[in-house]
DNA sequence: TAAATAGTGTCTCTTAGACATTATGGT
DNA sequence: ACCATAATGTCTAAGAGACACTATTTA
């Protein structure tokens, strides 16, 4: 507490007068919005999709970094609580609501903005390609781009401190697919093992495991974060959607387990 | 970004004007501030120290919530970003520096703070007992508590909505127990594997391991995140200071291994 | 010699890791 | 017949989990 505020409610003051001290200039939700991409193949014959990691950014029209790619945001109202404003970006962005949205952090390094005193406040958001294809068409207001996180953090200038914040997103991300079942937000309903890993693979690339499928479906203790969907008769379901041989299908149930790291 | 705002920029205006818009009434961190205190023992012999974890707390002496127990915090100024303000607060408190300091989380709920429009950063910190026993006898200024972390959930009325945030904060040092080092932030530099299971128990206390030694000690995925201490010698170093039989020393190295809930 | 912690022996069952092999069915 | 994916077989070494047991020293 600075000392002039400290001092003052040490006098049992009863009203506090923020015009007395300087105060913030504004208070803007920012969004990272990530989806899965879907790869063009030379489809020879039915195969795995592959995906690329992207971000939707929007280009800047005026001062400051006017012309540079943004993450999309905007300023907090008071009647609003920081996630119900970043909810309502997210809504108005993709016209979609219901997205995986997850607080990041604060982003508060004085001169981040040349506007003025303005913490920015960061989410990301898993969001389905169709929905940010269709807003990217859509929109003849702003130009809208999907770029690879790589692409975004290697060729482009972001504006502000976005690159930092994109950094720290898809650190999170990574860390946050292998710690809790998000690949959900991913997939659909019911999928195959072949698909929630290349979901995995695509969002940490050094995620190698060799006997992946029998380590899911044979290990005790990995028991409970997957299990088979049967129909009504209690019949295995199976796809053969990516594959000739029909796999079985799965569904994340509500248990994740808790790790350590000595145990 | 609202629509106002939106507007104006589209129009190019090379100045952003804060005043027109209604802007936060202030932005303080509050801060956690987490001590393993130890516990009396009616030792009939050397034993292992038992812990609490406990929590500081200020009582508030003006409106609002006078009389009630309350996080420490403080405003942020505008020329320091909210980590540097948690950082000067921890310092003004505990009379120390260098202590762990983390981020939890933003709280902005509409009416949390009946001042105004105030949104607050909360970040949790872990100090060494005596410094905050020393800050508890030292300061006649205000009345500052240590409360198990129990205690200060069940029975206590905490000012604002920091039941919430201690809450929050329980469940982050939890999860950072078990995922990071942080132990050794309430070690000294070389320990017994004793002492850390101490540790690891009263921040998380239904972490129950029966083989802990040898886990510890024998499991090559475990290898790397601890090292015996060796003198100049080469001679293992052991310590008799909670047991008869000494028992060797240990420290953290700088490497956390990378957890999945898929492998 | 009892107390309190440190550490090892032992046994069974499970898992990891590396590869080879078989299964499926459309193109 | 080939291809791409799904899934199982096989083998070795390592780890989990439970409990009994030994080691060390001093109050």
């Amino acid at each position: 507490m600075s000392m002039e505020q400290e001092k003052e409610q040490d006098q049992g003051q009863q009203r506090y007068d923020a015009k007395k001290y300087r105060t913030p200039d504004g208070i803007p939700a920012d969004i990272v919005m990530f989806t899965l991409a879907k790869q063009e193949r030379k489809a020879s014959t039915k195969s795995l999709p592959r995906f690329d990691l992207k971000v939707m950014l929007i280009r800047r029209r005026s001062w400051p970094f006017a012309g540079a790619w943004a993450l999309p945001g905007g300023f907090s109202q008071e009647d609003e609580s920081l996630y119900e404003t970043a909810r309502r970006e997210l809504k108005e962005e993709t016209g979609v609501d219901g997205h995986h949205l997850e607080y990041l952090g604060v982003y508060s390094k004085p001169g981040r903005d040349p506007r003025g005193w303005i913490i920015s406040h960061a989410f990301f958001a898993l969001v389905e390609e169709w929905v940010l294809e269709k807003r990217q068409s859509a929109d003849d207001a702003q130009e809208v781009g999907l770029f690879t996180v790589k692409e975004a953090l290697d060729d482009l200038q972001l504006a502000f401190d976005h690159r930092e914040i994109l950094e720290d997103a898809y650190k999170r991300i990574q860390q946050q697919m292998l710690h809790t079942t998000i690949a959900k937000q991913f997939l659909p309903p019911h999928f195959t093992l072949g698909e929630l890993y290349q979901v995995i693979q695509t969002v940490v690339p050094d995620f190698a495991e060799l006997n992946f499928i029998r380590k899911i479906t044979s290990t005790r203790s990995r028991q409970g974060i997957l299990e088979e969907v049967h129909d009504e008769k209690g019949v295995p379901m199976l796809s053969n959607q990516y594959s000739q041989r029909p796999a079985q299908l799965y569904r994340f149930t509500d248990y994740t387990p808790r790790l350590s790291i000595y145990t």
